[in-house]
DNA sequence: CGGCTTCATTATGGGATATAACCATGAAGC
DNA sequence: GCTTCATGGTTATATCCCATAATGAAGCCG
């Protein structure tokens, strides 16, 4: 890949000094090594976020878990779908329509073994990058994601980019049980 | 600062201290800006940045210039015809496979548009962030990308992932004109 | 000239994500 | 008790981005 060297500089104008540009090259790059890592547990980014939700708060809704994750709940549904039948969390029903989602033992198991090789790739990745600044970039990051707003507690969940909302059109569909 | 609300960080357990999830939620939250900005000028990240490279390398083959920014060339193929069909480029024939690529007019004229419109983008997205933080945000940034590496002049393209690369097999393609 | 490499292209598939439509259930109102 | 509405989950579909494989043709070099 090239780079910044003044030599190749050029290549790129004044896109080295865009953050946008920065943050797309660092994040595929992030991730492919993640994929690379953690490739050998079969889990991807996704996955391993979900696992880590669910893990945190054991029968949370399955709504309550992909708005923590700005995950659609419609591309969700596979999400746990690939998830469950790989035994490594169950949706258990509380009331005829919500799911309460569950980690199972082996689906911890995972958990673990991920989170070691997760280190490795954060270590990796980072490289010599002192603990002060991988804070700083952390919480910068935040900040611009707007993860560090205030409590989403009573918020209207889905409230991301609708301004009118509102679309009560009944269907069909199905909280059906997915494994009965 | 650990980004999060104490209500709503358990909800993302030790997700809020993982480089690689900061920096997808950024990125998304950033992207989402771009295109929300730039939106009226119908121009993608990726179109930005492909036209921000020709402006600053007239003449650049198309090889190099998707080496540079990352892209596949299969992929960089529509992406250039897209931006060449609205008139905003031109594909000079070098010698009769390769292609030199130049900004119209008109492409110089809507990118400086763009500039307007993404320095709105970055001042909004950055928030109340110093020109040190900015600063120090995307030296981090690229250090982690890898752009800051040395040049890779003479480097072999396409060293991306591929152990035993090779694949020899012969083809059969076209550098063939594409506005004759 | 003959083989190898380079440049550009086509075709194709996977992964992630957005949207819309939809069933069912539970809660609320009359 | 029945209608009305919001909630939770699901399906289906389209799009975008990116990757790979294979191809055509031109240039390079001995």
């Amino acid at each position: 890949m090239d780079a910044l060297h003044p030599e190749v500089a050029g290549e790129f104008g004044p896109l080295t000094k865009y953050v946008g540009y920065a943050l797309r090259r660092a994040q595929l790059k992030v991730f492919q090594d993640f994929i690379d890592t953690l490739g050998e547990l079969d889990l991807r980014p996704a996955h391993f976020s979900v696992l880590t939700v669910i893990d945190a708060n054991p029968g949370i809704l399955q709504s309550r878990a992909c708005a923590a994750l700005g995950i659609q709940k419609a591309n969700f549904v596979p999400l746990l779908d690939g998830l469950q039948r790989r035994g490594l969390l169950r949706r258990v029903a509380l009331n005829g329509r919500a799911n309460g989602l569950h980690l199972t033992d082996e689906g911890r198991k995972l958990l673990a073994r991920a989170r070691r090789l997760h280190d490795r790739h954060e270590r990796r990745v980072l490289g010599v990058m002192s603990a002060l600044e991988r804070k700083r970039l952390i919480a910068t990051l935040s900040r611009i994601a707007g993860l560090d707003e205030v409590s989403p507690r009573a918020a209207p969940a889905a409230a991301r980019r609708s301004p009118s909302g509102s679309a009560a059109a009944p269907r069909r569909g199905s909280a059906a049980k997915r494994s009965p």
